[in-house]
DNA sequence: AGCTCTTATGCTATAGTATTGCAATAGGAG
DNA sequence: CTCCTATTGCAATACTATAGCATAAGAGCT
């Protein structure tokens, strides 16, 4: 309340701007040492889903991405949000068929989301053991784990709150 | 390869036929005690996809039961799932955008899948802990977790030996 | 049985999500 | 400067899912 840059976001207080331009900043040298193009649609798309700090839909983007002078068919935004996915910048809200920056990227991480079905903000997190408790099926049943999905749908405290 | 009953699913040999009968008839004495209508076309979906034993989409259930000799709109078909994933008869493999029936229904569980990337086979595996690691974050952040959806992608055993 | 409330179905249309294929172009390596 | 690969433009289409409303069937009650 005190500060209009800070917005409760994802079930906490944060500078919204700060970190978006931190997380901005960290995929343009990754992408710099590892010899990755951020294409001006790619960094646009991206930018937009740091500002808008949620999910959002293909479509919905491809509507921000016209509104900001790009060209508007799906394809424009699936094959930058493909990009931006394959490298971890983005992850896929498959509940939601939606898209989300990611908060730390650049690290090697196997995220979990908690989704509110009620205000639909979602937050990642992460799980301390990649591959989670699965390792023991997957040892015996020979089954290889690559990735992982994992995601919560519920409450988020203030949703709650409002009873 | 003794027992032409016997096909190699969910990473594991078993008897097909017996496993699919058996779970229709779970279903059916849980629906009578529940008071809950398993109409034919619910039913029909059901054994579409026990007999299947794979997760399958919509629309190609919808395929087949037009075949069967039933409507083919595509509410017909996801109403009926609507009502068997509602009462965990069958869950849906957000992945795939696909439908699994449930190895083991009537039971509270919290499932988890494997998922080969090669040749699409889900298996279904139960966390011991349902809601998992994220109960730390969950209190931390006031989330109240009222549903998991837990998808490993990878390679089955059958598909890493084939290179 | 007859009534009525609720649940399920039939039907049509439409909304929402994602991919394919091919031609044109731009960026990087040698 | 030329070749090669990655990216974009563009059009069409495939795939997944829901809305809305009318009709019919089933469950419970009298």
């Amino acid at each position: 309340m005190s500060n209009n840059k800070s917005v409760s976001i994802a079930f906490k207080r944060h500078d919204h701007e700060r970190c978006s331009d931190s997380a901005l900043k960290t995929v343009e040298d990754y992408c710099k040492r590892h010899n990755l193009q951020l294409t001006p649609t790619r960094r646009k798309v991206l930018e937009l889903l740091l500002e808008a700090h949620r999910a959002i839909g293909a479509y919905s983007l491809l509507d921000l991405l016209k509104e900001a002078g790009f060209r508007s068919q799906p394809t424009v935004a699936y094959r930058a949000l493909d990009f931006l996915v394959e490298h971890g910048f983005v992850h896929k809200i498959q509940r939601l068929n939606a898209f989300l920056a990611c908060t730390h990227p650049g690290t090697a991480h196997s995220p979990a989301f908690m989704i509110c079905r009620r205000c639909e903000t979602v937050a990642e997190t992460n799980l301390e053991v990649p591959g989670f408790n699965l390792s023991i099926d997957e040892r015996s049943l020979g089954f290889k784990i690559e990735q992982t999905v994992i995601e919560a749908q519920g409450l988020c405290h203030s949703c709650t709150e409002m009873t």
